[in-house]
DNA sequence: GTACGTGCAAAGGTTTTGCATGGCG
DNA sequence: CGCCATGCAAAACCTTTGCACGTAC
């Protein structure tokens, strides 16, 4: 399993922390080295395994928290009762079925705009933001 | 502890669908009645012990359950393993600072403007929606 | 009176922690 | 070679389920 992997900024970003670059870490990074995964700890536990079968849970969740802390992913809730990760950076834009659960991706946001107003008004500096719509899918109706 | 409840509309709302009105479900409704709460299971089930202290924790469990059911409720995730209950109608626009984990409500939004391409984009049928900014406060930084 | 709802306790999952071993730098 | 990181197993949590009893309608 060698692409000469994007996955190269990621690890960069642990080096410069001080982190060691580890078999462990380097599964888990490859696997949630997508803009548009939301996975779970299961689902990273299992996919990482398949390039790190040594891999235990614990080590993911210890991993995914530290990924959290250097503020490359971030947590969100889907309605089912795990956490999913998501890539911290920029903004994740969903639409989310209240009946079949699916989501759907889109990229028109305007959430740039209020992100100026919103630094301004409460001194907060932003990084990311989500922004996501519920209701329910065409297929749905 | 007998407001003239504003809760009465949620009341209605489970007698419409069919379900009993008991002194926990009630209880648990004066509790989430408010636009701007965000409680965890356990807060609920806290606060609600006030009102009816024989609550038991697994009716917490079903009652948000069936709130959720209903869309009275929508559950989210703000970066700790626990879910938090909001109400599910209209918009939510929440400040997370990535540190404290102190949240600030705003009102501007321009949700509006998008639900509408994209209900008529993805033929979806929207009816709420939840926008988030994480960064860091004022305080934090 | 009946069916639904509840509280309790046990079961099922997920996440965290302790600790001896291993391996990155 | 020194620490940090890991894997395993156990502990701690959170959530769900089964069941006999209570109660809203």
């Amino acid at each position: 399993m060698s692409t000469t992997i994007p996955t190269q900024q990621l690890v960069e970003r642990l080096k410069c922390a001080g982190y060691k670059i580890t078999p462990a870490r380097l599964a888990v990074l490859q696997v949630i080295d997508d803009d548009h995964a939301h996975l779970n700890p299961s689902d990273v536990l299992e996919q990482a395994k398949q390039l790190y079968p040594k891999l235990g849970r614990a080590t993911v969740y210890r991993t995914l928290e530290l990924l959290t802390e250097l503020g490359i992913l971030r947590p969100i809730y889907m309605g089912e009762n795990t956490p999913r990760f998501i890539r911290a950076e920029g903004g994740h834009h969903h639409l989310v079925c209240n009946d079949c659960g699916d989501v759907i991706e889109f990229d028109e946001c305007m959430a740039g705009d209020l992100t100026k107003v919103l630094q301004d008004q409460f001194g907060f500096e932003i990084g990311s933001h989500l922004l996501e719509f519920y209701g329910r899918c065409r297929d749905c109706r």
